[in-house]
RNA sequence: GGGUCGGUACCCAAGUGGCCAACGGGGGCAGACUGUAAAUCUGCUGGCUCAGCCUUCGAAGGUUCGAAUCCUUCCCGGCCCA
């Protein structure tokens, strides 16, 4: 059987660990461990999956994944994170979102009574964060830091260092509020692992220094390598914004098309990271990559995967369908069974037949109307720069209009904007 | 509380009475090249009833023929002092 060490290491998932035993306690223990994020939405997206993905190869090691929701310290604004205020969540839409967020987890960790003592747990600092009072928490909490180890902190020093802005006494405080969740969860569920994404890695072990004050016990924190893309924002933001796990919020098509365009020099990586194929199939794709990159097996392999593991096998069909014919066939060959096939998980809205009479439908109000650009204005230069394509043909005319002519078997429209943004009107 | 410096578009950052919808860089979008990749090159990047018009330079007022630029008050931040 793989070891938990020997996996992570192939997989490139540790960045820091806080000690060697921690190791030991992975292979041949079973413990409880525990990754946080914001509930700021009723679903999880791209950015958290790969906190999930790893407390999930814990769970089928024995172990039991604990998600933690922020909705206690997500009114406060974790300080490493951007310049915008966090708005306070009301009490109804926490549960709400909590709510929404449980459904989705329970496809990717095992959170039913079966799975016994690695039975996966949602849980939210609100819970106990909410009542705890402030003179309390100074004396339990606040007593065992020095300020001078907390502005330490790189989250809080570049902060201070920055001219232009300073760090609230509420944001200061945010890594006292994470060391105690970890505390909690130690006592509680007998938890001795925390992992993040590595800029994570200094309020990690506030926490494990509370513990070992407190309770004189020894927890373990991990971090992952930060995904960031090239703007140096976090990763899991498409063009259009984050990628959904909900399919209602970003369709199958959109993560599956979000994958596999994986720039090659990732690919490998994201394979590590986000999927559960055996080290040999990866590194099987590792040479592929490396010897016919433009077969793209590996980002096909990667897209498949994680689409799978979201939506499951027959969303990942339709959506991989979708992505071949769009991009490798006319679509103004497709029957109408196999238009509807191909924009089932593609984005597509109807509208009534009569626009297109008197002139038809203004091209620019078309763009508008699917999203497919922000403005007219923007419509207007998409058009003047080739970027748009009605039914594949480019249409570079600001004026053009949709008319009847332009209809695919009688009642379709495929408008493309760019290389690869498709919607499917329809009209009746 | 006092002094002082600052708040410009997605971000950074010029501009300090008209030539400013506002230099430059980043990011983003589109095009070319490709492999729905990367790199590179080119164009665009407030809105609209688009050769023109409208709304923007922390907020609200004011001075002026005319303000992002000057004045007043307020809000927010840095630094120094109490």
């Amino acid at each position: 059987m793989l070891k938990i060490s020997d996996d992570f290491a192939f997989r490139g998932l540790v960045h820091q660990a806080s000690d060697e035993a921690l190791w030991t306690l992975l292979d041949e223990g079973a413990t409880a461990a525990y990754v946080g994020f914001d509930p700021t939405s009723d679903s999880l997206h791209v950015g958290n999956l790969l906190g999930i993905v790893t407390l999930r190869r814990l769970q089928e090691a024995g172990h039991r994944p604990i998600l933690l929701a922020g909705g206690g310290t997500g009114l406060i604004g974790d300080p490493g994170g951007k310049a915008d205020e966090r708005r306070l969540l009301s009490a109804e839409q926490l549960a709400a979102n909590l709510e929404g967020i449980r459904a989705q987890l329970g496809g990717l960790l095992d959170l039913s009574p079966a799975a016994g003592k690695a039975r996966g747990l949602l849980l939210d600092n609100s819970d106990w964060l909410c009542g705890y009072g402030f003179i309390d928490f100074l004396r339990d909490v606040g007593k065992h830091f020095t300020v001078n180890q907390m502005t330490a902190k790189e989250s809080v020093k570049s902060r201070l260092e920055r001219p232009d802005q300073g760090i609230s006494y509420t944001e200061f405080s945010y890594m006292l509020l994470q060391a105690y969740d970890y505390l909690y969860l130690h006592d509680t569920y007998g938890c001795r692992l925390q992992l993040g994404g590595s800029d994570q890695w200094g309020n990690i072990t506030m926490g494990l220094d509370l513990i070992r004050k407190v309770r004189g016990a020894e927890a373990f924190a991990l971090t992952y390598p930060l995904l960031l893309r090239a703007d140096g924002t976090k990763y899991g933001k498409s063009e259009s914004g984050a990628v959904w796990l909900d399919a209602a919020k970003s369709s199958p098509y959109e993560m599956y098309q979000f994958f596999l365009r994986a720039p090659d020099d990732e690919v490998g990586r994201l394979l590590r990271y986000f999927t559960f194929l055996s080290h040999e199939e990866i590194e099987a794709l590792d040479v592929e990559i490396a010897e016919r990159p433009g077969q793209r097996k590996a980002q096909r392999a990667l897209a498949h995967a994680v689409c799978t593991l979201v939506h499951g096998a027959a969303e990942t069909e339709r959506a991989s369908a979708a992505s071949s014919a769009l991009f490798s066939e006319d679509v103004a060959k497709l029957d109408e069974a196999l238009l509807l096939e191909v924009f089932a998980d593609a984005p597509s809205s109807r509208f009534a037949r009569s626009c297109l009479d008197a002139g038809g439908f203004a091209l620019v109000d078309a763009l508008v109307s699917t999203s497919l650009v922000s403005s007219k204005t923007a419509a207007r230069t998409a058009l003047a720069q080739g970027g748009v394509y009605v039914n594949n043909r480019r249409r570079a005319d600001p004026e053009a209009c949709l008319g009847r002519d332009d209809l695919l078997v009688d009642r379709y429209v495929v408008l493309r904007k760019g290389r690869r943004d498709y919607h499917l009107l329809q009209f009746e």
